[in-house]
DNA sequence: TTTAAATTTATAAGCATTCTAAAAATGTAA
DNA sequence: TTACATTTTTAGAATGCTTATAAATTTAAA
């Protein structure tokens, strides 16, 4: 769980991984980006100070970020992964309308069932989706005309 | 919420789904196969009952369906969606090791967050990972020896 | 500084899904 | 039942995200 970018260098050197550039480069970018960027969003924004930044060296860092624990993908729904740096425990909330992707606070471990009891559980994940308050909002105005 | 296959026609009928052949052998196979299929999976099934039947079909059909709620996909990090008839709730867990799905009962109405207050909360899922009985046990042998 | 190994790059390839236009099926009204 | 307008199905092309490949570059240790 990393929470700021000062000591990246020492986090990659930790857990084994060689330090290059674009690696940094990208963990800084996560980071700094709480916002569930895409594959080609984090592509984008890079290559503004990476010019030579090719795509495969993004899917391959986000594989071995996500391998190194430090990473998670959010495959909720859309054709692309969106990616997020590990931090504590939360929900992820999409908006239907405006499609905005929203953390709510939420302790994953207390979900239980009795039916895994047998199971090792290793990551969880809780998508929803409805309506954020804005775009609840502007559909009640609507109706109201 | 359905449960047998004696009234899908019914069902159509009174959500304004026009009844195809096609939709109702889609139907049918999703009632009596709840091992969350692919869409390719579907297709190469209902092909051997229906010669002509096309992906396309499949994956319209699959999206009218959703839209009139009997049906729900699941993105559960596969590069391919999984779908399946809606029941009552319950969980998704996926074993990394062996790649099954499994159902687990969960009351996701009973999770909340107070940073959702002001939102609409229209769907949930919930999704875990890890290994499950099976391949636990085959783990624990294997570092026995 | 040299060198072997790992990483990055550009491009091609793979694959699930969507799009398109023509053919076939459906349902309604006569 | 029949005719007909509308909807659905079909086959194949197209799209777009992700992965694979092989050469060029970079890294880090000696």
């Amino acid at each position: 769980m990393i929470d700021n970018i000062d000591n990246l260098k020492e986090i990659l050197q930790t857990i084994n991984i060689r330090l290059s550039h674009q690696r940094l480069k990208l963990l800084e970018y996560l980071v700094q980006n709480k916002t569930h960027p895409s594959a080609d969003e984090i592509y984008l924004d890079l290559q503004k100070e990476l010019p030579s930044l090719s795509k495969a060296t993004v899917y391959n860092t986000l594989h071995l970020l996500q391998e190194a624990g430090l990473v998670n993908a959010l495959s909720i729904e859309d054709s692309e992964s969106r990616y997020e740096i590990i931090t504590e425990s939360h929900g992820h909330f999409k908006c239907t309308s405006c499609k905005k992707l929203f953390d709510f606070r939420l302790n994953m471990q207390e979900i239980e069932s009795t039916d895994l009891a047998d199971f090792m559980i290793e990551e969880r994940d809780v998508y929803f989706r409805g309506l954020c308050p804005d775009c609840l909002k502007a559909d009640q105005e609507e109706s109201e005309k």
